[in-house]
DNA sequence: GCTCAGGTGGTTC
DNA sequence: GAACCACCTGAG
């Protein structure tokens, strides 16, 4: 077990801030979260948070999968003193951090996104997964299942997309599924392009456009400065910016500052 | 009925 | 380039 302090750390803001749709509050308080193939049961307390893995696992996957080894505060104290706007969100979202997840399950989880709200999202995802998924099994004696990998889903056909409520996105989803699985598009990549260079190759994955790009980078790839602009974030840029986000100022770290835009919108209380 | 939810792709000018 | 518009589904 291990015990991260709460600073810039918070789980349920990391549950809520809609870059993870695979970690649920169960109704003990406690979370389950699921990356690649590994399960995770998180419990969140006033000061500290603890993780149920083994230092080996928290080594090697957990520490990095939540960015643990970036200050979160450094990005806080750049932001503009008189953007009350901005520091207000960041106060509000200073739990959230930037997880270094999946580049295969970004791109399916925001493929799916796309004109659709949070809970469905997440209930397509589980259905996708439950159904053609590896099954994992837990101490606890539970099973998860983890996402589909592209070989499996390129062998399934649109009408069982359907059938499964994923509407159109269901052709977006076998397209990009094939050009994975047949080498089309080398995800591994990515990781060593830069941001524009990957953002490019991602576009060219069938629904895949700018927005969702933007997600797979900052998400998956830690581009920080991948800004994904959705109805949200447009309204925000356009009412507080004046239709202009200053970049320039927020180099290495507009994504994070995304998020908290994101979140603040969605779920702070004065806007 | 209508609009909206973390958009994309195709057509048209 | 920018401005449409069709596209699945379910909730309010």
């Amino acid at each position: 077990m291990i015990t991260i302090e709460n600073h810039c750390f918070s789980i349920p803001q990391i549950c809520r801030s809609g870059q993870c749709f695979r970690l649920d509050e169960r109704e003990d308080g406690a979370y389950d979260l699921v990356a690649s193939d590994h399960y995770l049961r998180l419990e969140p307390a006033q000061d500290n948070t603890l993780l149920y893995c083994t230092q080996e696992e928290y080594e090697t996957f957990w520490k990095s999968y939540f960015d643990l080894e970036t200050d979160y505060e450094a990005f806080q104290n750049r932001i503009d003193e008189h953007d009350t706007y901005l520091r207000s969100a960041a106060e509000f979202g200073r739990g959230i951090r930037i997880l270094r997840q999946d580049v295969w399950e970004m791109i399916l989880t925001f493929i799916i996104s796309q004109q659709n709200n949070i809970p469905r999202i997440k209930g397509l995802i589980r259905a996708l997964s439950e159904k053609y998924g590896n099954q994992i099994e837990t101490e606890e004696g539970k099973t998860f299942y983890a996402f589909p990998d592209a070989l499996c889903l390129a062998a399934v056909s649109e009408e069982e997309l359907r059938q499964m409520k994923l509407g159109y996105r269901s052709r977006y989803i076998l397209n990009t599924a094939r050009s994975v699985a047949s080498g089309g598009i080398d995800l591994a990549a990515l990781p060593a392009l830069e941001y524009a260079k990957a953002r490019e190759e991602l576009m060219k994955l069938s629904g895949v456009g700018g927005k969702v790009a933007d997600c797979i980078c900052l998400f998956a790839l830690h581009q920080m400065d991948a800004f994904p602009v959705d109805t949200h974030i447009k309204k925000v840029v356009d009412s507080k910016y004046g239709g202009k986000f200053p970049f320039k100022r927020y180099t290495g770290c507009a994504g994070v500052m995304q998020q908290y835009i994101f979140y603040y919108d969605l779920k702070g209380e004065d806007r």
